[in-house]
DNA sequence: AGCAAAACTCACTAAAAGGTGATCTTAAAA
DNA sequence: TTTTAAGATCACCTTTTAGTGAGTTTTGCT
């Protein structure tokens, strides 16, 4: 026999899982981490909040292994290949920098993610900010820090310095306009803000060219 | 027995404001401002909730209040007064963004604050953030934008940049320790960030000057 | 002192949020 | 088909947090 017509409830565990998982999400790039209350996320997946403690211990469990589940990182490294390497890594750093603003703005939840990191200490969180991290220094370890040599450590400063401007103004746009008189809601001013990640990290390798 | 065991409860409606407005500060300081609950305000100011609802109208006016009275910029245009600006305002701009990375780094509540107005919409933060605004449009408009004439909106992206790197790397070190390598922790670490800062700073002025 | 008003506390209700034992439902094994 | 155990829901309880009516204490005035 082939199946029945009614029966629109399917009763499948991992099914559910995922559909709680996928609800703090949701939730997440919504209403920010501060929303993620049991009764609420067990309402949008359209279960039972007793399947949050049955199948993951907890809204805790939930939300770390929705954390878990993330990867905001993995591409970063081999999306754009480091091509050609004969600047010293310039191009690909003032690409990369310029790609994190315009990824940060356009991923609600890494932003809430990035926001959620500097306000609450929790363990799955930390464990994506070291991600990170192992990913830059991959990056830098190879590709940056060759070139700049004894001014390696000058470089990692403002490489800390712009992609955290980066990750600020993006996050500064979601209840505010301007920063420095600069419509950060506009294309226009966008791009001033990228022109500017450019050209401090061109300054910045000019610096050690010049000596 | 001894009579100074006796509390002197003094019944003084000003000086009850101030103390639930202090506890709102104390309690912003440790806790962040999730941890602003009415029982807790109260229990800190030692006084009871009732006299938030009458004296503010309720949590929400009390905190409004409290931030209405925060005023974190005021000094940064009259402290250090712009001196020798023959170099276009270079070493006070560097100054000036040095001194605000140590600024916020020490000052607790205005990192509470900082990261409360882009994780909030409130009129009151909004105002905060408005006034910073407003202050920093004095000094650009007065100084650094006459030096940079057509670039003076580039410069101004560089602010941004650096400004909101400043803030970001602040808040981040509440719950974590390196940023692309950089110890942020340690002085040894935050001294690589102020000479970056600076760095870059003098880089945009050089830029400038020799076209 | 006596009194009224202001300052303040207390005890309570209500609502929101977290948590769980008992029970129903269904897929699939026997 | 019957059985049964996993999947899911329900009803109910506890804790936390917000909000308030009514009463108590202190202050200032006469």
């Amino acid at each position: 026999m082939d199946k029945d017509i009614k029966k629109p409830v399917v009763r499948n565990k991992e099914k559910s899982k995922q559909r709680l998982l996928a609800a703090v999400g949701k939730i997440l790039k919504a209403k920010g981490f501060a929303a993620l209350k049991v009764n609420d996320i067990a309402a949008v997946a359209g279960l039972d909040k007793k399947l949050i403690y049955n199948y993951f211990g907890g809204t805790d469990g939930l939300i770390d292994e929705y954390i878990r589940s993330l990867d905001f990182w993995s591409n970063v490294s081999e999306d754009d290949g480091p091509g050609d390497l004969s600047d010293g890594g310039q191009a690909f750093t003032r690409n990369m920098i310029q790609g994190q603003y315009d990824y940060v703005a356009q991923n609600k939840e890494l932003q809430k993610v990035l926001l959620w990191g500097i306000t609450e200490q929790r363990k799955s969180l930390k464990k994506i900010a070291d991600e990170r991290e192992a990913n830059g220094e991959v990056l830098m370890a190879n590709i940056t820090d060759p070139f700049f040599e004894e001014q390696s450590e000058e470089f990692r400063a403002a490489m800390a310095i712009l992609i955290s401007g980066a990750y600020y103004l993006n996050m500064y746009t979601t209840n505010a306009k301007t920063f420095c008189g600069i419509d950060l809601t506009q294309p226009k001013g966008r791009d001033q803000i990228k022109n500017a990640l450019g050209m401090l990290v061109d300054l910045v390798y000019e610096r050690k060219r010049k000596g």
